[in-house]
DNA sequence: ATATAATATATGGATATCCGAATATATGTA
DNA sequence: TACATATATTCGGATATCCATATATTATAT
């Protein structure tokens, strides 16, 4: 995994927004994806395709549906910074807290 | 300041490393940079320029010689990434170490 | 087998990025 | 003034990125 890589992929306000979902939620299927962002169902799975062949996420079919989750061979930097950006700057502390529910289906 | 013009920034590998070695030598001078880098001027000083426009970077006209420093107004969750990436992955615990020796003119 | 929902990929065009080469500007010195 | 050094900018072409649209694939239900 190269740095410029990983920025790359952070430059996109789109992928910004699907990986700050996807770490705020553990697990995120495409399809709440594209609801909770408003987006287009190919724009939304091309830029999960990207993150997906640099190792930034992984995919987990279940059934009709397709979970993606942080990759848990994201190297230890990449997580740090994903950590540090996804916080509101005055409570960036709070990095223990629970994830919000977690999603299992698409209606 | 917005994230996703950051970590542009951060998605080449010069601007990569102009910014290590301005973090580690807490201020460059652009022939250092070409020197160091083993890079045209003109490549150098146009990222330069880049990273000066996003008010990454700070410079300041002393003689014939520019310097470039992190700027004073970068906020606080980008200081925090380019600490976080600029360190060894093992190591990256010693980040209150001292500079390396401050360059003051290129010969 | 057919239909539908969820997801992925291909295509083509608009725009952005990057680079080398050439040129411009600013400073210092003779 | 003229010249050298340091730095910045412009230009044109090659390549990359992004998007909308259309189409393909996979799984489920009837």
């Amino acid at each position: 995994m190269q740095q410029t890589d990983f920025f790359k992929c952070l430059s996109d306000q789109t992928r910004l927004d699907i990986l700050k979902l996807v770490m705020d939620k553990q697990e995120v299927c495409v399809c709440e994806l594209t609801a909770q962002l408003n987006l287009s169902q190919p724009k939304i799975s091309r830029h999960l395709a990207l993150l997906r062949n640099l190792s930034i996420l992984h995919d987990e079919r279940r059934g009709q549906w397709v979970y993606y989750s942080v990759s848990p061979d994201l190297p230890e930097w990449a997580v740090a910074v994903l950590n540090r950006i996804f916080v509101s700057d005055d409570l960036y502390q709070n990095l223990g807290t629970q994830p919000t529910s977690i999603t299992t289906h698409c209606d």
